[in-house]
DNA sequence: TTCATTTCTTAACTTAAGTGAACGAGTTTA
DNA sequence: TAAACTCGTTCACTTAAGTTAAGAAATGAA
C-alpha cells in the first residue's frame, strides 16, 4: 500500500530511504468501510485527505437534500475548507466505497516539513496544479449544458459513472436524480439516430 | 497607485523601504484602456495579472459566442491556465472598463523570490486562499438555480452588476442574456407581491 | 428468506431556460 | 447627420429541467 503513496510522490520529488521511514512512522494509512462520513458538517477537522484506493464524496446538506459536488479517487487529495480557515465544516466527506487513504494533519505536517523541505515543494506545486484543474473544470460547468457535462464526463472520468449511485451523479451534474434518467434515456435514443 | 498595492501586500507580509524600492523598480504597473485585450486564446503569455483600480473579464469563445467565466476587480489577481502549463490559452482577457494593473512574469518574479523569500510565502498563501474561495464558489455554483445565482451575486458582488454589461453577466450567471432580463422581471413581480 | 429501504426509472404536469425575431435606446462610424 | 451596430428587453414558441407520484429493481437487515 505505501508503494502506491511513494509512487505518487516520486512523480513530483524523489525519496531517499531516511524520508521513506519518516513517513512510514507517521502511521498515515487508514482503512474505511463504504458510507463511513470522514467530515461532518459543523465539525472543526484539521485533516487532509489523500484517496491511495476507492471512492470517496464531498457533500452539503441543502434543505434537507444532499447535494454532492465533488468525488475523489485513486491519487486525488483534499485539503477541506475547514482546514484552511479554522471553521466549522459546511460539508460531509464520507466514503462512496471501501476505501484506503492517508490522513494528515498540520502537527504531523509541520515536523515533516521542517525536517524535509521537499514537502513543501510538493504541496505547493500539488496545490497549484489542483488550483488551475479545478478552474478548468468550473469553467467547463459554467459554459455547459447538463447534457453536454454528462457527455464530458462519461469522456474524462468514466469509472466515475460506473461506481457511482445515478442520485449522487445527478447532483455533481446540477441536476435531479429523474433528469439525469430522462437525459441519458434521451442521448441512447438519438444514438439509435 | 503604488500604495493601494502596498496596502494590500502589507497584509500579508511586511516590508521594508528597501523592498518596496525593489518593487518599485520592476515597473510593474500598466495602465489599459476598456476593450484592451490583454490575453488573446491561443497565445502563449506567461504574464500574471493582478488589478489595482477597473475591471478585466475572462472569456471563451465556444461555437462563436463570448462564455464570460471571471471578472477580476480590485485587489482581485489571476495567473492564466497558460502561465501554469506554459500552453497556448484557451481563453481570452479583456478590459471591462479602464484599468490599472500590475503585470509580472516568472522571470521578474525569480529574481524577486530569491531575493525576498517573504514574497514565495505570499504567493503561497494567496494560493491557497485562492483555492479555497473557488471552491466554494464552484460548489455555490453547482448547487443552485440560475435565479439563486443571481440572487447571491446580488448579495456578494453588487458593484458588479452595475459596472458590467448584462449579457457578459448573464454568460457568468451560466444563462443566456434573454433569460437574464426575464429572470429579473420575475424577481421584480415577486417583489411586488 | 422475507420484509423494509433505497435506488432507479418512467410518466404526466409545471416551470424555467433556449431560440428566433422584433423593437427601441444608445453608440459608433462613415 | 444618417446609417450601421450594439445592447437590453419583450414576445411567442420550443425544449429541457423541476416536481409529484408510482412502480420495478436492487440492496440491506432481521
Amino acid at each position: 500500500m505505501q508503494d502506491i503513496l511513494f509512487d505518487f510522490i516520486s512523480k513530483y520529488i524523489s525519496l531517499t530511504e531516511d524520508e521513506k521511514n519518516a513517513i512510514i512512522s507517521l502511521n498515515l494509512f487508514r482503512s474505511v468501510k463504504k458510507g463511513t462520513i470522514l467530515l461532518e458538517e459543523g465539525q472543526k477537522s484539521q485533516d487532509e485527505l489523500f484517496v491511495l484506493k476507492g471512492c470517496i464524496r464531498k457533500y452539503y446538506i441543502i434543505d434537507g437534500e444532499e447535494k454532492t459536488t465533488a468525488f475523489f479517487t485513486e491519487m486525488e487529495g483534499l485539503v477541506p475548507h475547514c482546514v484552511i480557515n479554522n471553521s466549522p465544516s459546511e460539508y460531509f466527506i464520507s466514503c462512496v466505497e471501501d476505501t484506503i487513504l492517508t490522513v494528515t494533519n498540520p502537527d504531523m505536517g509541520v515536523g515533516l516539513n521542517t525536517k524535509f523541505p521537499k514537502f513543501e515543494i510538493m504541496c505547493r506545486i500539488l496545490s497549484e496544479e489542483l488550483l488551475a484543474k479545478q478552474q478548468i473544470d468550473f469553467d467547463e460547468f459554467k459554459t455547459s449544458s447538463p447534457e453536454q457535462r454528462y457527455l464530458n464526463l462519461l469522456q474524462k472520468r468514466p469509472d466515475l459513472i460506473q461506481r457511482v449511485p445515478q442520485h449522487q451523479l445527478a447532483s455533481y451534474l446540477g441536476i435531479k436524480p429523474q433528469s439525469l434518467s430522462r437525459l441519458r434515456a434521451r442521448i441512447l435514443e438519438k444514438s439509435k439516430h
